[in-house]
DNA sequence: TATCTTTTGACCTTACTTGACCTTAGTTCC
DNA sequence: GGAACTAAGGTCAAGTAAGGTCAAAAGATA
């Protein structure tokens, strides 16, 4: 059974892919409500799921006239690897947030599903054989190196 | 009298008959309930029985909405990847041995040529923040989560 | 009997859910 | 124009729901 911020990720996704622009605007207390759950709720789900490593930007206002804003980043330059290059160098990636790096790398058709695939593979837990918090540290150099890989002039 | 283990082996191998995905879901604390014996139980049968070696593939998530998936590698028709496996597990390679294993993966077009420049970037140095001899380590652990995943049936 | 396999349970890590409390931005009313 | 009120969203810690690990005990086998 997927679990309810799967579901709700899978809705605010669902909306971007219709709304054209990049772009949607909800109110947090309204999704918490279609989704019969605590208001902060949503806020975990976008701090998963629409992180910057994952090619989301996410927007808020508080007070009367409140609202989020999610953005899609858009990637169509190699500008973005290099912005993903900074954000991941010298930081902790987790497994979760990797996954998600890869997903919108593939979604851009930066990689191929089978170069996804093996992305995946080796960022994976069980592919690194080192203990926590070193082991996020090891993914974002490896997922440094793929990037880098990705700016390379042969890689085309 | 056929153990326990051997009865959740069946099971479960039973399911991926039926699947035609060639892959199954379950939860580890449903199964464990069907068999009415403690979840570890569960980890030992996917460890002892359904290793890489032995064609199999598990993958899992913890947590709300945690699941178990288990799937079947092509192994038949890749025999020889399933040697490299057993060569690389619990070893330790070297850069340059890592490379060579690449070109020949790359030779015998389980690789394109930018899977292999993805792959030699990652197992490269300066990706694996880790000391040796470790770092020969967590290479070989690389190279074993690319083999794996070259078997995988969608990786065509 | 010695060793290998299986079974069990205590303890750990990760991921998700909830709620109490906080901050910010408008709105209304002297 | 400030005080009080209302309408948002933000934070954080505790609680819950999974799966993971490891070692000891039990059972099977040679």
């Amino acid at each position: 059974m997927r679990s309810l911020a799967d579901r709700i990720e899978a809705y605010i996704k669902q909306m971007l892919e219709v709304s054209e622009q990049g772009f949607v605007e909800l109110q947090r207390s309204e999704i918490a409500q279609i989704f019969a759950c605590v208001p902060s709720q949503i806020n975990y789900v976008l701090s998963t799921r629409f992180s910057p490593e994952q090619g989301y930007l996410v927007e808020s206002r508080r007070g009367g006239g409140g609202y989020l804003r999610i953005i899609k980043l858009d990637v169509d330059s190699k500008e973005w690897l290099s912005d993903l290059i900074a954000m991941v160098d010298n930081s902790f990636v987790s497994q979760q947030a990797g996954e998600g790096l890869v997903d919108r790398l593939l979604e851009e058709e930066f990689l191929t599903d089978r170069e996804a695939l093996l992305v995946k593979a080796i960022i994976s837990r069980e592919a690194l054989p080192v203990p926590l918090p070193q082991r996020d540290l090891v993914r974002a150099h490896l997922l440094k190196a793929v990037l880098v890989t990705l700016m390379r002039d042969e890689f085309q």
